[in-house]
RNA sequence: GCGCCGGUAGCUCAGUUGGAUAGAGCAUCAGCCUUCUAAGCUGAGGGCCACAGGUUCGAAUCCUGUCCGGCGUACCA
């Protein structure tokens, strides 16, 4: 955003010089304040093209830039190899600062996306049992880059797809049927392959309160009002469960509807006329090595059922129909494999791949006093993201499970999420808001009110320098984050941006200093809370207004 | 075997299309509250960026190889 006023002044620079194509370059902000605010090492990259020394490209841009005289800029001067140096000047924070602060409980909305049209899928767990924290981990990325596309100006729906047929939801039926059988006979088999988690006894013990014995028989029948049970009470627990973490979905897509309507026929159907399936051992293959992957694999096993690759392409297929701009896939790591899959069939079918974005996070630990503790789904003893929400609460999970890359492991710290101290990151982002909001209802009270007669010039400090830095930072950080689907970007900026803001409040008292001032220092703050209020709100993590 | 992700401070992790002296939080140690919320601020120590080569003005970042960890590699989803 800084980079984006000073920008025009240097490709006129390089222009003069001969440079007629578009060249990228980007300022950075150096480490070293001595280097100023910004920095450009575009004099060394031209240094080949032009055959000159870089120092002296250098030079040439600077004479160039300064010949253009800005009052945005105080200083500009070469360094080291040919690295220029800028330094802003103070009115160019003042117009930042009042830029910012003028577009008030907004700041951070874009409409850089132009409302182009996403469709976001996340969550999509079958409904046979409980969430757990990697499921926390798709469900709060996938939320949160919604939000963050939101923000940015695109018309985004959120989508959950699932499966409530197919072999899964019969093993949890004879699962269920297994447990309620006990409550009559104790040593009723339970089958190898089943769900051992203890929510299936619950449910089993439910059923047997509603139905008593009238389901011993496992006919037909009995299966199917089991199976409904079963999947009623899994989906209705997993809603509960998004519901405590703030997590909304406009669309629940259901793998059935792509069989009742033909989809997966007429999918089936174009591949066999391109000739890009053939049958062998009684099963369909989709001839993958002619899309430009290893293998061919099976679409269609020869029991007449498809494999997931067949809906799942007939499913990315129906989002491309529904007129969709960009595809997001919030995918675990164990899905890595199916990606490929999906793109060449995608593209076989003439739509452009390169529209999906599958985004692949890590697995997460849970670890409790060095210790990890144990997920397992078979044992039975799994820690459930209920268990975890009733420990520590929405907010701390929501900020632990995306205050990481999705391409690292997550390594949840029970200990530090429990800590309800200055430990706690998502306190120390809280309380700054809760700061804020403290002087600003002291403000208030002392009468002090803000009219457009605000001196942005007067905030000179450094500390105030640096927070107005910053903060000009958020819109950009916002459009990374979202291009790049990592919110953790946004997380990382505000816990940077909330020091600064502890920073300044140390040591620039607002209320109580000379009037002009006070009302400058005022709307700086007003605007370090709109910032990390709508970071956070972006994160989806609450901002009470004390603590 | 092959594919994907990772290996950076005691621990958990950042590191902006390759940039100047490698960063944060926690932990350790030392300071700062008669003044707007001390859930805060300031400072110190702590590093062979897994290892070995290569590319160039310049590498944690790019390339090659090796080692270690995780996840895949089904007519399971």
């Amino acid at each position: 955003m800084k980079a984006e006023k000073v920008k025009p002044l240097f490709l006129e620079a390089v222009k003069k010089l001969g440079i007629t194509e578009e060249c990228n370059f980007l300022f950075e902000t150096p480490k070293n304040p001595e280097h100023g605010d910004l920095t450009t090492s575009i004099a060394m990259r031209l240094a080949k093209q032009l055959k000159k020394n870089p120092r002296q490209i250098a030079q040439e841009i600077i004479d160039q830039v300064s010949a253009n005289a800005s009052d945005m800029i105080s200083k500009i001067e070469i360094a080291g190899p040919g690295f220029i140096n800028i330094t802003l000047s103070g009115k160019f924070y003042a117009d930042g600062i009042r830029e910012l602060f003028e577009k008030g409980e907004n700041v951070g909305r874009s409409d850089f996306g132009k409302m182009q049209r996403v469709n976001v899928e996340y969550v999509s767990v079958n409904p046979t049992g409980l969430l757990h924290l990697g499921h926390g981990r798709n469900s709060c990325l996938g939320d949160t880059v919604a939000t963050l596309y939101h923000w940015s100006g695109y018309d985004v729906t959120r989508e959950y797809y699932f499966n409530n047929a197919g072999n899964q939801m019969q093993n949890l039926a004879k699962s269920i049927y297994a447990r309620y059988m006990q409550l009559f006979q104790s040593d009723f088999p339970f089958p190898e392959d089943g769900y051992h988690g203890e929510y299936i006894k619950l449910i089993a013990a439910e059923i047997r309160e509603k139905f008593d014995n009238t389901l011993k028989n496992p006919s037909v029948e009995n299966m199917q009002i089991i199976r409904k049970y079963g999947e009623k009470w899994c989906f209705e627990k997993i809603k509960a469960t998004l519901e405590r973490m703030k997590i909304k979905q406009d669309v629940f897509y259901n793998e059935d509807s792509l069989y009742n309507t033909g989809k997966i026929q007429e999918i089936l159907d174009f591949f066999k006329e391109k000739k890009l399936s053939y049958v062998k051992d009684g099963a369909t293959w989709l001839k993958f090595s002619e899309l430009g992957l290893q293998d061919d694999r099976v679409i269609v096993k020869s029991t007449g059922e498809p494999t997931y690759r067949l809906p799942d392409i007939a499913y990315h297929r129906e989002k491309f129909r529904r007129g969709f701009d960009i595809l997001i896939d919030i995918f675990g790591a164990d899905h890595v494999a199916t990606i490929p899959d999906v793109m060449a069939g995608v593209k076989a079918l003439g739509y452009d791949s390169s529209k999906v974005h599958p985004v692949i996070y890590q697995f997460v630990t849970l670890t409790e006093n060095g210790e990890q503790v144990k997920m397992s789904k078979r044992t039975g003893k799994s820690y459930t993201l209920d268990d975890l929400l009733d420990e520590v609460g929405p907010d701390v999970v929501r900020f632990f499970l995306l205050m990481r890359s999705g391409s690292t492991h997550l390594e949840f710290d029970l200990n530090l999420a429990r800590e309800q101290s200055e430990k706690n990151p998502v306190f120390y982002l809280q309380y700054a808001n809760a700061r804020i909001s403290s002087v600003i209802d002291n403000a208030k009270e002392a009468g002090i009110k803000l009219e457009n007669d605000i001196d942005f010039s007067l905030l000179t400090h450094p500390r105030e320098i640096s927070l107005i830095n910053t903060a000009m930072n958020f819109g950009q950080i916002i459009l990374d984050a979202t291009r790049k689907c990592e919110p953790q970007i946004l997380a990382d900026y505000l816990r940077l941006f909330a020091s600064e803001f502890h920073a300044f409040y140390h040591d620039c008292r607002i209320i109580g200093v000379e009037t002009d001032l006070q009302k400058a220092r005022l709307a700086l703050a007003i605007t370090t809370k709109n910032i990390i209020k709508n970071g956070l709100t972006i994160l989806g993590i609450s901002t009470p207004d004390r603590m």
